[in-house]
DNA sequence: ATCCTCCATGTGATAATGTAACATTGAAGA
DNA sequence: TCTTCAATGTTACATTATCACATGGAGGAT
């Protein structure tokens, strides 16, 4: 298999943050901001990129590089890796994606707009990923990091654990 | 190639920590401080284990599983790649070595005894990496994760920039 | 309008990283 | 001594990622 490797032990996670919500306002809302966004800075949302955006958008879980190539392939577009790798990274240079370095998977940002470093909370059982902020580089790691003279760019921070929904399934 | 793939713009990294140290004392001094934790605790630090443990020591910097595989065979232990997966999961999963995740590589712990949550600082130009401690669940993660009902088992913080050994050179 | 340049895409090939499965060995305990 | 179990060695393969080069198409300069 090449797709969504995973079981998904809690039925299928609730996905981007823990809790539901209305999916389809959200992929759209997200999909203009992305387009407005990309007007206002001259950035090519192609085709591609825009419908590589679109499937995280609506899958709203991490998926490797290679389940997109699989869409892309059904939605008509090139389908080697390089196809599926550059939409990833123009959007992942722009902040529209972020790559989950645990899991060498991609999730869609769910707020674009503002400049943030992301921090996940993924769930070991199901892979269900959500995404709040941090700072990390304004605490403690902050101070240890200019005491020694190195100058942050760019921060992972992604917590490992277990997501509610798999925690009642194992309680249950 | 299969080892060691990126140049070292300046020289070679001063490796671990961003200071200069004494390499050896440092070395030795970990590797009897491992021997004696597994004696204590009943885990065994095989020659694989010890080897790969002291590689990690001496280079003092993040090794791909290739590299050190590289440097196994070398050693005439096997050389196949499960050989040093499996010693770089044992010495992980005690602590004695931890994953960076950003550079698919490993480095070894500078302080394996105390309990810890690493962090690490990552030269994106000579990939030398830095390891120091963070507590990220104990801050506004670790808010909003028990909000959110997420249990945080393990952290992942790797700050990306520049080391000061490159930042010196940029400017020179 | 034509040309030019640049960026994006498509494609084939291959590199780098990581696992599954199974046979063998060797140490610790019954 | 026999059993058992963890560790190792090895084959094969899966997954993730990049290189190199050809093609195509949008925009700007003339």
């Amino acid at each position: 298999m090449t797709r969504d490797t995973r079981p998904a032990p809690a039925e299928r996670p609730a996905p981007l943050g823990f809790q539901r919500h209305d999916h389809d306002v959200c992929v759209d809302k997200l999909l203009v901001a992305a387009e407005t966004r990309c007007a206002r800075e001259s950035l090519r949302l192609t085709p591609v990129r825009r419908k590589v955006l679109e499937l995280l958008l609506q899958e709203h879980r991490a998926l490797g590089a290679y389940a997109i190539l699989d869409m892309l392939r059904e939605a008509g577009f090139g389908s080697q890796p390089p196809v599926a790798y550059r939409a990833l990274d123009f959007l992942a240079e722009h902040g529209f994606v972020h790559k989950i370095e645990r899991l060498n998977a991609f999730v869609a940002c769910v707020h674009p707009d503002e400049a943030h470093s992301p921090a996940f909370m993924i769930c070991r059982i199901c892979d269900a990923v959500a995404e709040t902020h941090s700072a990390p580089a304004k605490g403690a790691l902050g101070a240890v990091a200019r005491e020694a003279g190195f100058q942050i760019e760019r921060t992972v921070v992604e917590a490992e654990g277990v997501c509610p929904a798999c925690a009642d399934q194992a309680t249950s």
